[in-house]
DNA sequence: AATATCTAAAATGTATACAATCTTATTTTA
DNA sequence: TAAAATAAGATTGTATACATTTTAGATATT
């Protein structure tokens, strides 16, 4: 008489369901498997993973939010494709805010949080050496999530973040799968600035990092055209 | 609950319907007509702007995304409350954005644009000598948005808007009516600095401004709940 | 009287139906 | 043949139905 309870393994999906469908979609698109413009149709994304429109819908209007995906009254979403014109404000305005953020944080990590921080770089390191591009990129920007963390001013940290996630679009359509910036190295060193307590060595090497990743792009125009099952249905992420 | 729908002129501008409920719905929580902690339930909200809940669902999403609203599963949405702890996060966010911003604008901008800000700080000032708070407080961050515009620098422009509109909920929530923090004598002072090209001193007024503004909040705890209908229906401003 | 349990109402979560709009292919016309 | 008109298909826009969950009130129990 009392409440059926379900299976309740198949609810607590659905509550993080709508994050993983997110994040599968972002993850492809950071992968390059869709590219800037590739448009995101309702019906098949619902397909793929088995739930209606509705929930689509609520991810791509995040997505959209987030500069990530462009949409336009009754044409849909489509990937952000960043103009050549656009990409120096995005670097100027990521030098401005963490490096303001690093200053913030120099000095104030754990141990623990640095230590943290160097295995994660280790992974990184281990990403770009085995030529998982998508992942390697995704590890480098966890690495700034967690160095604008560390500034205690959750605000700035979360503009931070917005501005990671788009610059990664951008690298992703600029940069050589090739040319994989070796982000690891600068990192280590920003990680050591930060140990040392130092606000004017940290801020200027993010500069210089941030500065360095832009000039590994080839800022040039270009499009690929691709089949959204395709790309789903094979997962080439190991 | 009768499901007479209100149409009261907007009702074929359905591309531009969307917008407006955004902006009848934060100005509404701005005037504090509805206090952080309200919850926004979506029927109702759907049967006073005559649109069904999907629509409205859009909306409260947006909302949530900037921080304004907070959805919470098989909750809903609530006018967000900030804690007392994290003001002055927010505002330091602002004081570093922000400095950096009308430092890259000092001396940017032109004639045109100089005397379009003076005359927006006068209309500023005409809306809080006659006491209409909620408007004056939105035209306070559209002077606001407008130097961020001026630094040339989009992305940039865009994160100080986010955090623009989030601090004017903050200011809501702790800001005494009466108290209306004299805003447009700082404005008048910054925009005389961006037309001298003075970036030190802009940047060290628009820090003092927003030092000022945050002096103002009175750090308590509080609430208020009330009736959608009888906020939505009434249109105090005018 | 206080607490607990159960039931009804209300709100949100999701899917789907239908309308409006855009896209594309086909046919018509000069 | 090329351009324009048109019709068919695909895609998004919106409303609504139904399921699930929460909330609140009533009834029962100690």
């Amino acid at each position: 008489m009392a409440k059926v309870s379900k299976n309740s393994s198949a609810e607590k999906r659905s509550a993080h369901q709508e994050q993983l469908i997110y994040e599968r979609i972002f993850d492809v698109i950071l992968d390059q498997k869709l590219a800037p413009g590739a448009r995101l149709t309702e019906e098949a994304l619902g397909e793929i993973f088995g739930v209606s429109r509705t929930i689509i819908r609520r991810v791509l209007l995040r997505l959209s939010h987030e500069g990530v995906v462009e949409i336009k009254p009754n044409r849909g979403a489509s990937v952000t494709s960043t103009p050549v014109s656009d990409v120096d404000q995005y670097f100027e305005a990521r030098r401005v805010i963490e490096g303001a953020i690093i200053r913030m944080a120099a000095g104030r990590a754990s141990d623990y949080e640095i230590n943290d921080l160097r295995s994660l770089i280790g992974e990184e390191k281990r990403y770009y050496e085995s030529q998982t591009r998508g992942k390697g990129l995704r590890t480098s920007n966890e690495v700034h999530f967690r160095i604008a963390a560390l500034a205690g001013n959750e605000p700035l940290a979360d503009v931070a973040r917005q501005l990671i996630s788009r610059t990664a679009l951008i690298i992703s359509q600029y940069q050589d799968a090739s040319q994989s910036a070796c982000a690891y190295c600068d990192h280590t060193a920003l990680v050591d600035a930060l140990e040392a307590g130092d606000p004017d060595k940290a801020e200027h090497l993010m500069v210089e990092h941030i500065d360095h990743i832009r000039h590994t792009l080839h800022l040039s125009e270009e499009s690929a055209p691709i089949d959204l099952f395709d790309i789903f249905s094979d997962d080439g992420e190991a």
